[in-house]
This record gives C-alpha cells, structure tokens and sequence, in this order.
DNA sequence: ACGATATGTGAAAACGTTGCCATTCACAAG
DNA sequence: CTTGTGAATGGCAACGTTTTCACATATCGT
C-alpha cells in the first residue's frame, strides 16, 4: 500500500512549529532562527519528508521544465542537439524529452496537451504535424514560449523564432562540389515530401543543377532511413546509374552505400555519395563518408539561448530565425568523376 | 505579458452556472443537463479555455507521467526499446524521457527530483550512479515504482524488477562461436568497469576462454564509444594482434572495424571482429558486422508492463528480474581462425 | 531607560481544481 | 394531494504549498 507522504503540516507538528515556519526553513532559511531551523530540518530528515513538487508547481505557478521534442529519440545528431540545449539550461530547467512519432495508433491529442501545460517552454526538434500543430495552439493560446531548432519553418509555424542552417545553400553547394568533381548524371534521394528540411535540400540540388545547365530532375523520396536509402539506391542503380548520388540524410546515405556495396560497385570510384548531417557513424564508415555537417551542439545551444529570451520577456517577438553555417566535409566517399 | 489563463470560475461566471457543473462538463458530462452543457461548452470555447493541469494533476494527485531516463538519447537501440515501452503505454500515459549523463558540471540533485515527483512511475534504462541513486532514494521514500530495463542490476538496485537479458551467457556463447570458429588469441573489448551490463559481458567471454583452455587475460577498458574503439583497436594491433576482438558493444566494434581497415587489415580474413547490440547500423557496415542481437523492442514492452503490474498492485514486490532471449546473429565480420 | 528598528514567528488567504453532500425541482406512483 | 424517486445543480471543503500581514520579542542608538 502507497505510504501516505509526511506533508509539511506533519513536520509542523512535530517540530512544534508553525506551517509557515516549515515553509520558511525550506525556501529562506536565512530568516529562520538558528536554533528553530536546527530542530525542524531534524524532524525534515527523521521522517524524511520532501515537499509535495506537484503542490509546490501549483501554488508557484511554476514547474522548471522545459519540453524537447524530437521524432524519435534514436539520433546521434539529436544527441548533440539536445546536449547543446541542456549546456545552457541544466540548473536553471529540468529538461525533458518526448516523442512524436506516433506508435499506438493513438489520437495523440490530449497527452501532449497535459504534458505541454506542465512545462515552462518548448523546443520543437522536429516540425512536422500533428505533435506541432497541437504545441502551436498552445503558444497561441497560453502564450506557451516556443523555439523550433533544426528544421526550417513550416507554414504553420512561420511566426515561431527557430535556429537552423541554410539548407537550401549548403544543399547546393554540396552538389556544386560534386559538380566540381565532374560529375554530370548526379541522383537526388529525398525526404518525405512534408518536410521542409528536405524540400529545401532538394531545391538546392536542383537548383544547383540548374545552374549548370544539367538535369535535375532525377530525385527519388525515401523515408531518411538506412532501408530507405537501400531501396532508392536499388531503384537508381537498375536504371542507366549515374555517377553520384547525393542523399538528404547521412542514414539514407550509408543505405545506399550498403546497397552499392551489395552490388559489387566501388565506393567512391564507380559511384560518388554524399550525405548531409555528418552524423555519428559517418567518420567511420567504409569508405568514410563525405557530407555536409550541421553545428548541431550549436544549434541547440542557440536555441536554449532563444528560449531563455522568450521566456523572460514574454511580450517581445525576439527576432526570427537564426541561420547557422553549415560545412562541407568531405572524405573518402566522394571522387572525381566521368566527366 | 504573460495572460493570466482563464479559469474554471470565470467560465462559471459567463455561464450563469456554478463552478462544480463547469467541472462536471469537463469530467462527467453525463450527469449534466444537456441545455448546460451546451451553454458551457460554447463558453469553454469562446473564451478558448483550459483547465489548468498543474491545478489538476495536484488537486487529483495523478500526472499520468510515466518517466524514461536514458544515459543519453542517440541510440538506436534505445530507440527500439522506448518504441516498446511507448506501444504499451501511449494513451494510458504520457512517456517523457530524460537523460541522466551530466552535461555541465551540475549537482544533478534537485532538479531530478523535481521531475521524478511529477511522475508515476519510472524505467530506468542507465543503472549508473548518480542518477539511479536519487531515483532509487525516491524508490524508497515514496514508493515510487521503478523498472530497470536492459540492464542488469548492480548491488543497490537489487531488489527491483528489471528486464534484460543473459548478458553472461550472451557473451560466452559468443565467444564460444569465435573459438569455434578456429580462434585461439581474442581480445575482448569492456566497457567502464562501473557498468554492470558489460561487466557481465566481460566475466562470460573470460568464462568461455577458461572453458576451452585459452588465455582470456586480453582485456581492454574502453568508453562504449566509436572513438574508444578505435583506441582500444590500436593498444590491442600494436602488440601481437589477436585473430579476433570481440566487443562489448557495436559501437566500439564499429571502431576496432575503422582503425583496422586504417591499418589495412582485410576483414574477416585477417581479423575477425564481433560485436554486442545489433544497432542499427551493424547490419550495414563494411563488412556487416556479427554481432549478439537484444531484443530491444521485447525489453521496452516487458519493462513497461512491469511496471504497470507495480503501479497497480503497489504492495506486491512481483517477480524481480527477468530474462528475455539474445540471439546471436552472424555476418560478414567474422570467419575462420589461424587454428 | 525610551522609542525605534530588526528579527523571528504564526494565522490565514490564496492557487484552480475535484468530489462529496445537500438542495431543488419535476414527475410518477400511491 | 401526498410521498418517493431521480436528475440536475450549487455550496463548500479539501489537496499541500507559499506568501502576505500582523504581531511579539529582541536589539539598538541616544
């Protein structure tokens, strides 16, 4: 049977105080005579009572949290983020994380609805619907402080402040590089068609073929997963293949150098890739991967700094989005090409 | 400014009705006259308010909060086991997570506390002090259910019920395999020595040497990181290397993999390398890397009935710990000894 | 030794809900 | 026309804390 907790009434009576008294030991112990502090902080540790956090929250209107909310938790890069995020608040908030990928075919509605109103401020790791539209009507409604990291603004989230990279450039630069390299029939393997981060990728490869006059039209959408990027390679490979292939994640880009290992091609000498994210694992893959790295521990720094600010003044709109700068770092998987 | 939310009185007073029938509309709106509920839900909406779940969660004493600590978040394998939590638990509760490896250099005291008192009910995914410490005090003093998940438990966390599995067994099967497989020198790569799961790893590859005659006094101290792989690799390659290194998890295989591929040692053929997780990204390395696969998304589903069966029989203490299968899962980074 | 100022303490009012109990009212059964 | 029943509603206490205010007592300068 649950243990009725000691509440500060119990140790009141006990120290021969009053609840005031209690509350003052635990929250200003400086205006607390020495030796009535003394007595009640031993009752304190006798019957080991702690303050009721949901009470304390309550009654300050205040619970020192913070929300982060990711896909799905299993990212080296989200890792980085999130240490970034935590560098600048742990002390001052109590971090959280929490997912939004749906997994019980859940309405995924009033869950979020009850943790998002026990918490301070939110950093959206991932934009994408429905988690985000239900934190959106929070910001609006409660004025709930809010900063989108990572990804681009969608639409619906135009007004929020947010910290990410200049996608659409880095996207094009990486394939003027390969360009550079003489590559011609170069691949695009995309994201969902929902998410921004990849849109922008994307129209920065195209525009980037564009601008040299080649053909950019051949761009494939997987899910940004490992299986994902096998499956678009098998796809792009059966055809006439062409001599790089470009992906908007670094998973789906060791996808399709699995897939191309798979079929006997040589890494980088009959096929180029390239990834974006410079994940964990991409340093060490086989051959190492070539990429385009995100300031990721920067970005969450960024954004726990952004967040900080709209917190402490509510009323201002802060500036808007931040860009950060990306870098291309290029490694073994990349070489020259045909042409 | 902040607006002061409305509340439940203001919509009372809109309505013409009293507080306790506005409750009623929102938790029992059976038992309210269908004309009132019409008049106070159309207030709720027109004045767009919310109760306030702070007020709520304290007034009822329940969060619906149930609270995941991982070490840290980028794992895929965690992934995989939060995705097995989170199917049996979404819509009962709301899963959040937190990470216990300290970023700046913080007491980590209050703050844990702060977020383990608003919270039902835990699964300890990281057994490390100094987290699990405070958690287990919590565990203690109020009741607090708790399960450990995927790993064993260390001597303070004896007695609670936790789900992993055979980590000794697991890793002495597997060098069993390795001998089998004509190895006579293996090194083995641990973890901290702090950490119980690759402890128990550790202790089954020395059994296993011990069993087949073999000298199993080649063990090397790592982080559990690539990075700490790829030293171990060098300490272990610099001397008379081994046929075989058997890791203590992917990742630190994943870096013996990349530093002997730097050295240009073909693998499996001049070095066989195993490893212990299946993470994602083991099936797809160059070469696919063997390695002992946990049933990570099995331990997720167990350790969240476990602790629903705590939650709601409290007194019961309930089975303690309990083993899932490994499986060991053979690829291409192993293959036949010099013996 | 006197009023003035600190200093320590207690009483009581919040905070926003929920749920028990009492009340009212309408209507059916007697 | 009374009485009993059930449905719909309102009043109010409670949840455990923090904080304001007032009060008592100790400390100080002169």
């Amino acid at each position: 049977m649950r243990l009725a907790s000691p509440t500060i009434v119990e140790v009141a009576k006990r120290a021969g105080v009053s609840i005031s008294t209690v509350s003052r030991c635990l929250n200003h112990p400086d205006k607390v005579g020495k030796k009535t502090l003394q007595r009640v902080r031993k009752v304190i540790d006798d019957i080991n009572f702690s303050p009721n956090a949901l009470a304390q929250s309550f009654r300050r209107g205040k619970t020192n949290i913070i929300l982060v909310v990711v896909h799905e938790i299993g990212s080296g890069l989200l890792s980085e983020v999130v240490g970034g995020i935590r560098s600048v608040l742990d002390g001052r908030y109590a971090v959280i994380l929490t997912e939004s990928r749906p997994d019980a075919a859940q309405p995924a509605s009033f869950i979020e609805m009850l943790v998002a109103k026990q918490v301070e401020g939110v950093i959206l790791l991932c934009s994408v619907p429905p988690f985000s539209r239900k934190i959106i009507e929070l910001n609006k409604a409660r004025n709930l402080p809010i900063v989108i990291g990572l990804e681009p603004l969608s639409d619906e989230l135009r007004k929020l402040p947010s910290v990410h990279i200049d996608n659409f450039a880095a996207a094009s630069e990486a394939t003027a590089y390969l360009i550079g390299l003489g590559h011609r029939r170069i691949a695009f393997v995309s994201g969902p068609r929902q998410s921004y981060v990849t849109l922008d990728r994307e129209r920065g490869f195209v525009a980037a073929m564009a601008d040299a006059g080649l053909d950019g039209s051949n761009v494939h959408y997987a899910d940004l997963s490992v299986n994902g990027g096998i499956n678009a390679a098998n796809d792009i490979l059966a055809g006439a293949p062409p001599s790089a292939i470009f992906c908007a994640n670094d998973d789906m880009a060791l996808g399709v150098m699995s897939a191309a290992a798979r079929r006997g091609l040589s890494i980088p000498d009959a096929l180029s890739v390239l990834g974006f994210d410079d994940m964990r694992y991409a340093a060490i893959a086989n051959p190492p991967l070539s990429t385009v790295a995100q300031p990721a521990r920067e970005i969450g720094i960024h954004a726990a700094r952004r967040l900080l600010d709209a917190i402490d003044n509510p009323d201002e709109p802060g500036r808007q989005t931040e860009i950060l700068q990306h870098r291309l770092v290029i490694r073994s998987s990349t070489g020259r090409g045909p042409g």
